[in-house]
DNA sequence: GGAAATTTTCAAAACGTTTTAAATTTGGCA
DNA sequence: TGCCAAATTTAAAACGTTTTGAAAATTTCC
């Protein structure tokens, strides 16, 4: 392989000069430059990698570390996250050392790693809502940015969607239509995005002034068996009089809300009207739905260059205040939601 | 960060001595060793591991790079590879580099990798028969594994189940049974491991003496939906004589098979019975079949360490052909074979 | 007690880059 | 021509480790 000193030999330069040629400094001479631009490629250069991390500090590798979960569902995501986080890596001259974490504790496998290994960064994806790793890591020094939005004090790079926002979207447009009795399928609490999902949703409807029956917001693993049991459930009226609207916190759960409006012989939207967020995955495209599914639409691939990008300028020094991210969802009406059926304005009591 | 140096000083010793000291060299005072190993504890010491490999030429990290499909069930056995693979090369000091690939190319992915970076080797999954990225890392130079195995002349290590011998230990134990009109439900020949089945299918059957209609062959994504379309169809005698036992490349497609023996309203193994290769998934587990499932069985998991172990070792100079593993299924009888209706004796005009 | 053999330690070089401080060359201007 | 400033280049140090060849310390043996 050949180094500086082989192009500076050929040359007549020094290995000082060469670097500087190479690296862009103003103060080389132009004429230099290009003969040194031509040696590097007639001998195929590359910089030695491990000699520029010695002498920079820097290990141009960040770090990923993945809970395996059983549920399906975050594999999809997960692959198209990272297909998206390399490329936009890669195009900052970045590795991603991916780890695949088991321990129950959920700082151990980022220990490990920074034992192990001279990491510049980390990026975390799905925040808790009050995260260990965020305390962690920062008290640790240690750079990352965060997939989502966790509720801790310390300010860190962070891109997220408004979770909030998109309950309140959601809401908002319901109850213009004229919807009152409104429920939220909604993910895992424990999961950050869906507490803030609920906070917003609470919010909107308060500021609506309804109220919400504890039994209309229902949280778990966002499956369409999810979906399906809860609207069943609900529409068969077994927590008060059925609901007229669904907000739902995925397509997926959408899509089992459909089938048990369907097979209670009820139509979408004359009767019921449904409305979901997108993470716009290619699996489920709320488009192909019937009818077409109105949608908060905010797609995951969306984020994975902002992620790196903020990252790698948080490493180089950009202050963490100047890289959070909070992205608005777009609202896409189709033909999933429409006006209150005629039995539905009977308002529960406000609050 | 405390460095050789300062436990050097520290101690009064040379940091040639501590260096040896900690990499476990005999020929340090045991004395000496304990000292050294005390105070690099009390300054936790970490090597750097940019100055360790500038001078071993050794990296530390090896590439993987995945390409991404659209089928489903490849993710899956994605994420539990990567569990057992990041684990079993952190036991050797070893990271993973990770790349998702979209490139017609099939080494153009790898070229880039090795531009950019300095990985001493790589893991190669889901190969083709004829696999270019043999031809391309051999003739580079670059150590590599293979899950797998192909049908190129390099000598290469290779991790693989004997595929050719699940299909003749499967086709050895229906024969046994009576079973003459046997079906290959496959994966799709362009792989590697399909092709190997087929082939290993169609010699056991010939050395059954008995002949297989190319109607019984079918090859496929090794997706559930295919398993049931493919055996009504040939429960229904669309291909001919209807086949007395199905050999499937999954369990996946296994189930698919039992719905639609289900669904003509024939029973396993009475009328039909099933038998698959069953790479231990945790989704579709053999056993909770009804009835279970009789398999030829490796588990996936399996897999990794010995890859991880092999390409480490190949890097580390053992000769390839010292690195290469075929491992035998184990066949498991269980509830889905039997013997032979008393309609299935009609033979076949052998070859 | 001393030479020889063995064990243990050390100083220095090497890996390939970036960066600092100093040296050299170039150009402008009087 | 000579001097000063600016532009360009250089030598050398630094990053933190491993490894080589030699030196020092210790043990063994007669």
């Amino acid at each position: 392989m050949a180094t500086l000193k082989d192009i500076g030999t050929e040359l007549g330069l020094s290995t000082a000069t060469v670097s500087r040629a190479l690296n862009g400094f103003p103060e080389v001479n132009a004429k230099t430059r290009d003969k040194v631009r031509k040696t590097a490629d007639k001998l195929g250069y590359r910089p030695n990698r491990s000699a520029q991390r010695l002498v920079t500090g820097r290990s141009g590798m960040v770090g990923m570390i993945v809970k395996i979960r059983p549920d399906l569902s975050a594999d999809q995501t997960f692959v198209e996250i990272l297909t998206g986080l390399t490329a936009a890596l890669a195009k900052r001259d970045t590795d991603l050392v991916l780890a695949v974490d088991q321990d129950p504790d959920p700082v151990a496998a980022y220990k490990r790693m920074l034992e192990r290994d001279m990491l510049d960064g980390f990026i975390l994806n799905a925040p808790v809502p009050q995260d260990p790793r965020v305390d962690f890591l920062t008290q640790a020094g240690v750079p990352f940015v965060m997939h989502g939005q966790c509720r801790n004090d310390a300010a860190y790079p962070f891109y997220s969607i408004d979770n909030q926002g998109v309950s309140a979207e959601a809401v908002g447009m319901l109850t213009a239509l004229g919807h009152k009795r409104i429920a939220l399928l909604n993910g895992d609490p424990g999961h950050a995005y869906a507490a803030d999902r609920l906070a917003g949703f609470a919010a909107a409807m308060r500021s609506a002034d309804l109220r919400v029956p504890v039994a209309f917001m229902a949280g778990a693993a966002p499956s369409e068996s999810f979906g399906y049991a809860q609207a069943l459930a609900m529409l068969a009226g077994q927590h008060g009089t059925p609901p007229t609207a669904f907000v739902c916190a995925s397509t997926l759960i959408a899509a089992g809300v459909m089938q048990a409006v369907e097979d209670r012989g009820l139509r979408v939207p004359d009767d019921v009207s449904v409305i979901a967020h997108d993470d716009a995955l290619p699996q489920t495209r709320a488009i192909n739905f019937s009818p077409a599914l109105t949608v908060t639409r905010a797609p995951l691939r969306d984020a994975c260059a902002p992620l790196a990008n903020h990252l790698i300028d948080h490493i180089n020094g950009t202050p963490a205040r100047a890289l959070q991210t909070l992205l608005r969802a777009e609202l896409i009406r189709r033909g999933s939601t429409g006006p209150v059926p005629s039995g539905g304005e009977m308002p529960w009591p406000s609050t």
